[in-house]
RNA sequence: GCGGGCGUGGCGGAAUGGUAGACGCGGCAGACUCAAAAUCUGCUAUCGCAAGGUGUGUCGGUUCGAGUCCGACCGCCCGCACCA
């Protein structure tokens, strides 16, 4: 074997995977099924560390299972609609597809020197007709299945662009792009009834046991349960059609301290009452407000009174004024309330503000009923007595308390019990060109119809502009134009596009018949669904997974997936990501400069523990050292006093283009090789925490990949029959590493594979043992490496011999005989501190284990004749001496 | 405010309640070399000449035995947030 060249190596096997086929994914009945996925990517034209890091555990965890046996579907798609391209097109010119499709292209082209096991095939784009006319399809069957609803919605609108943005597109209060102040607009909005869902989406995370805790909660306190009651006030006063009005409240115990009733600016009452124009001015002030996190936490409570009043459903004597407040939102419960200030927060701040009364309903247990200086808010487990309570026992907690009174509003008729959700029904209306055309037609007379499914897909027409804004779809000229399904009459096509999200919320049943004419094919999702392992980022914790949840359902209901794939995926994990450095100085006004990696020298210390790094051009050849410092002082004193050359080092970071800290897998791969990218992303930390990228990890990998390959060219070199030493202790050590790296991959802990693959190199560089017995361990070496580096694995697989493709070849298994030791070295502790040490039989009874321990020397000395309280042996383990 | 997570050498990190620091990085020393690089070998938590002591954010508890379990606190990180 010659040098280790990855660059001629992995071409070469990449070639003969793909000649010989291997990772097209085949329904196969006699094998089980495993369906490994990687959160597809968006086509932004390069991949990055990130990507390496993604891909690379999806693919160990499919090399590793097709070994195991089985029939392994580990496909590749592009989440390929969305904004950056109709950004770039009005930008640079062009057009939005041609955009994106350069963009995969470009990408593939640099995914497939990493050698994934990816089954090419089966690729989709959502941007493709193939793709997005299928999802139309079933566009049609959820509004047959009453799934899909039209409404009014409020919506942030940019003027100057004229469309909608989301929420993350308001920056300040204004447009991100434009600049313009961003109005709350009225718009006819298509919805996703997913709050039909809310309360299944809920309970059945519970069944997701391979899910990380941590999203199950995400998604728990997103759809946010609620009990409470829902009761309506008596008017006085009000216009009508508004003899009532409908409030929730989660602390109905608390209704005898009343002291308003607040409605939303976006409430039926206050639009009912604008032709008073003070109320109409005060609604537009509310609606003027931002609706970033930070306005609103800073933002002022503000109400207006209406004059309208209402009477307390306890005492029709009781008469509360009705106000219209900023912070009620329209959208939650019933978009009015009744105020409680001695326990709510906000209703405090607002009866302070507006000298409203504030009443105690309950005390601390022992505490007087004194004026309140903030609202009393215990956790409702707590018992509490209630000074003004009106049903149940005079010391009670708040839950029991609630309970109570859902239960006297019931039986007295005033009010019900219900269960509220936080979770809203889902907008997928985008007033954008790049993405899926909602199949949709407006009739004058039939109002708003289906597209016919044979007419599908309605394909987004290629001749548009970007040099006006706005939706291009409005004002193509014939785009529109079409004829209603129903009545056959001239009608006009709707310009919405659906929102990205829906795209990725079902590629993974696509991948299962991705080329197919129907959206899936009963039987393909029979064999593939579910996705047994799906690997991604963290920030898809809420939103996309929990739409692919609730698009799975509704793809059962309509008939696209079976009863089984509800859940989609069996098991998720949630990798970090990979991060750098920073070099930092600062330029003559005190501004960040940022510096490239391959700008700054690192000048070590030595045993001091300093590390300094400093502008390249005072150590040019790329490192230095603290004695070469004396002999450059002079000049270091120099580059340092005028220019500022120490770098500040800013750890550990999300790689960012501004903060220079980007490391181009590219590159990455053209000095050391796929498999030194793929080994070092899996090897230096646990998977779900960041990696940090380091020049030096890197090179210690190639090097190590370096020597595991002289480690192979060295036994191949061996006479064939040369008998050495230490058979038995290499084919031990040859088992236990079978048994701990798969071990390591099974339970998702990467690091800890390599930690053992390095053990069992160092293991077999060590030995001197016969040439049958280090074959047999460096072939197993290769296969167990393969999953991480599989271009490595196959040329040492081929090298020493080995069947076939090692990429085909079956995973090795341990002999459960050859993992136990037949002597076992047992740590002696006197009151717990380790004082000595002996070598027993394996499997010697624990009687003589203590005869043995207290017969060592060490142990004598160290009792010193105390008499011996307790002898406790941990067979195999430990023993613990008590005096 | 609500919810969750994490604190272990110079660094990344290992440790089913049973020898704390595996493995890697960095560092130090040595071999090879005219020399450097590369490579190889050894050492590397800390105090101490040693015997031995001390060490997993802090304080306390449970246990024969605690990095691990329980309680309080300190610090850092993440998610949600005017949700009635």
């Amino acid at each position: 074997m010659s040098r280790y060249e990855p660059s001629v190596i992995e071409p070469k096997w990449q070639q003969a995977w793909d000649d010989a086929q291997v990772f097209e994914a085949k329904r196969d009945p006699l094998k089980p099924k495993y369906y490994v996925l990687e959160m597809f990517p968006y086509p932004s034209g390069r991949i990055h560390m990130g990507h390496v890091r993604n891909y690379t555990m999806g693919d160990v965890v499919a090399r590793t299972k097709a070994a195991q046996g089985y029939s392994v579907l580990h496909p590749m798609g592009w989440d390929a609609f969305g904004m950056p391209a109709e950004n770039a097109a009005m930008e640079r010119g062009g057009h939005p597809r041609d955009w994106t499709e350069g963009n995969i292209t470009e990408m593939k082209a640099q995914m497939k020197p990493l050698g994934l096991s990816i089954d090419w095939s089966r690729e989709i784009a959502t941007c493709r007709p193939e793709y997005y006319g299928q999802q139309q399809a079933m566009f049609i069957d959820m509004m047959e299945q009453g799934l899909v609803y039209r409404k009014n919605a409020v919506v942030n609108w940019d003027p100057v662009d004229m469309t909608v943005l989301a929420n993350e597109q308001v920056i300040d209060g204004r447009g991100w792009r434009s600049n313009a102040l961003v109005e709350r607009r009225e718009l006819t909005q298509w919805f996703f009834k997913i709050s039909d869902y809310s309360g299944e989406l809920l309970e059945a995370l519970d069944g997701l046991t391979h899910w990380p805790e941590k999203v199950r909660l995400m998604q728990a306190n997103w759809i946010g349960k609620s009990q409470g009651l829902q009761f309506a006030f008596d008017t006085v006063g009000a216009p009508a059609g508004f003899d009532r009005l409908k409030v929730y409240t989660t602390r109905p115990d608390t209704l005898m301290g009343a002291s308003f009733a607040a409605i939303s600016p976006d409430h039926p009452l206050a639009k009912a009452l604008e032709s008073d124009p003070k109320i109409a001015e005060f609604v537009a002030r509310c609606r003027k407000g931002g609706t970033s996190a930070e306005e609103i936490e800073t933002a002022e409570k503000i109400g207006f009174d209406t004059g309208v009043r209402v009477k307390h459903p306890l005492n029709p004597d009781w008469e509360l004024p009705v106000w219209i407040a900023n912070f009620i939102l329209m959208d939650y419960g019933t978009g009015a309330i009744f105020g409680c200030p001695a326990h709510d927060a906000r209703d405090f701040e607002f009866a302070t503000k507006y000298r409203l009364d504030i009443k105690s309903v309950f005390i601390a247990e022992g505490a007087e009923d004194a004026p309140l200086t903030e609202a009393f808010v215990p956790m409702k487990s707590e018992p509490v007595h209630y000074v003004r309570g009106f049903s149940g026992a005079a010391v009670q907690t708040g839950d029991a308390a609630v309970a109570a009174a859902i239960a006297h509003a019931e039986a007295h008729g005033y009010g019900k019990g219900v269960t509220n959700y936080r979770l809203r029904d889902w907008g997928i209306s985008r007033q954008r060109y790049w993405g899926c055309p909602i199949p949709v037609i407006h009739c004058e007379s039939c109002g708003v119809v289906a597209e016919k499914k044979e007419n599908l897909p309605v394909e987004l027409p290629y001749d548009v502009t970007f040099d006006i804004p706005g939706n291009p779809l409005d004002r193509h000229p014939t785009w529109r134009n079409c004829t209603c399904p129903n009545c056959n009459a001239p009608a006009r096509r709707e310009t919405d596009t659906m929102d990205t999200f829906v795209d990725s919320s079902w590629y993974y049943a696509r991948f299962t018949a991705p080329h197919a004419k129907t959206p899936t094919v009963a039987e393909d999702a029979d064999y593939w669904m579910n996705v047994d392992q799906y690997i991604g980022g963290i920030e898809h914790a809420i939103l996309h997974l929990l739409y692919s949840r609730f698009f799975a359902r509704a793809m059962f209901k309509t008939g696209h997936l079976p009863a089984k794939a509800i859940e989609p995926f069996n098991a998720l994990f949630t990798q970090g990501m990979v991060t750098h450095e920073i070099y930092k100085t600062t330029d003559a006004n005190g501004r960040p400069v940022y510096h490239l990696p391959e700008e700054v020298t690192f000048v070590t210390a030595g045993s001091e523990k300093i590390r300094t790094v400093l502008w390249k051009d005072v150590f040019p050849e790329g490192r230095g050292n603290l004695s070469d410092l004396e002999v450059v002082k002079p000049l270091l004193d120099y580059a340092v006093k005028p220019t500022n050359r120490f770098v500040e080092v800013i750890p550990s970071a999300k790689m960012s283009k501004s903060k220079k800290n980007v490391v181009d897998p590219m590159n990455i791969i053209a000095a050391f090789g796929a498999d030194t990218a793929r080994w070092f992303v899996m090897s230096d930390s646990p998977p779900e925490r960041d990696v940090e990228w380091t020049a030096s990890g890197a090179e210690a990998t190639f090097k190590h990949l370096s020597r595991v390959w002289a480690l192979c060219s060295r036994i191949g070199e061996m006479p064939a029959d040369h008998k050495g030493e230490g058979d038995d202790e290499l084919l031990r050590a040859t088992h236990k590493a079978i048994a701990e790296v798969t071990a390591g991959i099974e339970g998702f802990a990467f690091n800890k594979a390599i930690a053992k693959l390095y053990e069992f190199t160092n293991a077999i560089a060590r030995s001197s043992a016969s040439t049958q017995v280090l074959q047999e361990a460096i072939r197993t070496l290769a296969k167990l490496m393969s999953p991480m580096t599989p271009h490595i694995a196959e040329s040492i697989w081929t090298f020493q011999g080995g069947e076939g493709l090692c990429a085909q070849a079956p995973w090795p298994k341990a002999d459960p005989a050859l993992l136990v030791d037949d002597t076992v070295t047992l740590p002696i502790q006197i009151n717990g501190k380790r004082r000595a040490e002996i070598s027993v039989p394996k499997d010697m009874s624990p009687a003589d284990v203590e005869k043995i321990a207290l017969a060592n020397e060490d142990v004598v000395r160290f009792l010193a004749g105390q008499p011996v309280k307790k002898l406790i042996v941990v067979p195999g383990r430990i023993v613990n001496v008590v005096v």
